[in-house]
DNA sequence: TCAACGAATTGATGGTCGTCGATGGAATCC
DNA sequence: GGATTCCATCGACGACCATCAATTCGTTGA
């Protein structure tokens, strides 16, 4: 957060004392375990069919049947299921019973770097 | 992009029609395939070992020479290599050979939809 | 009570992914 | 030329993933 410019058109790379066989000092000083909790979002969004669920989610105003989905895609119904669920595992949408169906929606409770993320995504 | 408000807090589900045995009608428009563009990306990134390296060429104002990212992490040198290698395969990094070394950065012609997904994220 | 329906779970299978050791290739230094 | 160093690639292995058929669970309605 402390450099949102990037090196633009770096053409020339500036060696940085570089020395054969001493490779490498410098150690990267890299970012704890916050990493994991970004990792787990996008695994759930590294699908087609699950960013494809949750476009159709954000773009709703209202919940959708899950039975929607299965006549959308061209998929068993287990399988739709199954990324609904690993999209409630991540925490991205949140699920309402009523009789039989069960209508889905974004989850309210998305922080806002997720909100974000989702925001340029679809 | 019509709608970037979400249902805030919608508690009462509101039944669309929904007849039993009639499931189910509405076919949702799923936008085309510019969501396997977004998926490419997006697995690209679900990685610790590889969100890390893009978040530390996002902060780097110079070009990282990848023998760095082999000494920070507890990977293995080729491992280390077929993380970034997918990273180039995904456009999101650029390299550079100078002698024995090879410098990384990011890519300097990145989307405007991908680098404000690395803002996000990294 | 029992049949029908939607949704979730289970079990199995083929494919992909992350990881490593070993090898190959290119550049540098003696 | 030959040895050394860094990087990429290859082959292999275990783990995970996406998918489906079959089954189970909860609810509805006759």
């Amino acid at each position: 957060m402390m450099k949102a410019t990037l090196p633009e058109r770096v053409e020339r790379v500036e060696r940085v004392e570089r020395v054969k066989g001493v490779c490498c000092p410098p150690s990267i000083t890299v970012p704890p375990a916050r990493v994991d909790a970004s990792v787990e979002v996008l695994k759930a969004l590294a699908d087609p069919t699950r960013l494809q669920m949750v476009g159709v989610l954000k773009r709703s105003s209202r919940p959708v049947c899950i039975c929607d989905f299965t006549a959308a895609f061209e998929l068993s119904q287990p399988t739709i299921s199954h990324h609904m669920a690993k999209l409630r595992d991540a925490g991205l949408v949140d699920v309402t019973k009523v009789g039989i169906w069960a209508y889905y929606r974004l989850a309210g409770h998305l922080e806002p770097k997720t909100r974000a993320l989702l925001d340029v995504l679809v």
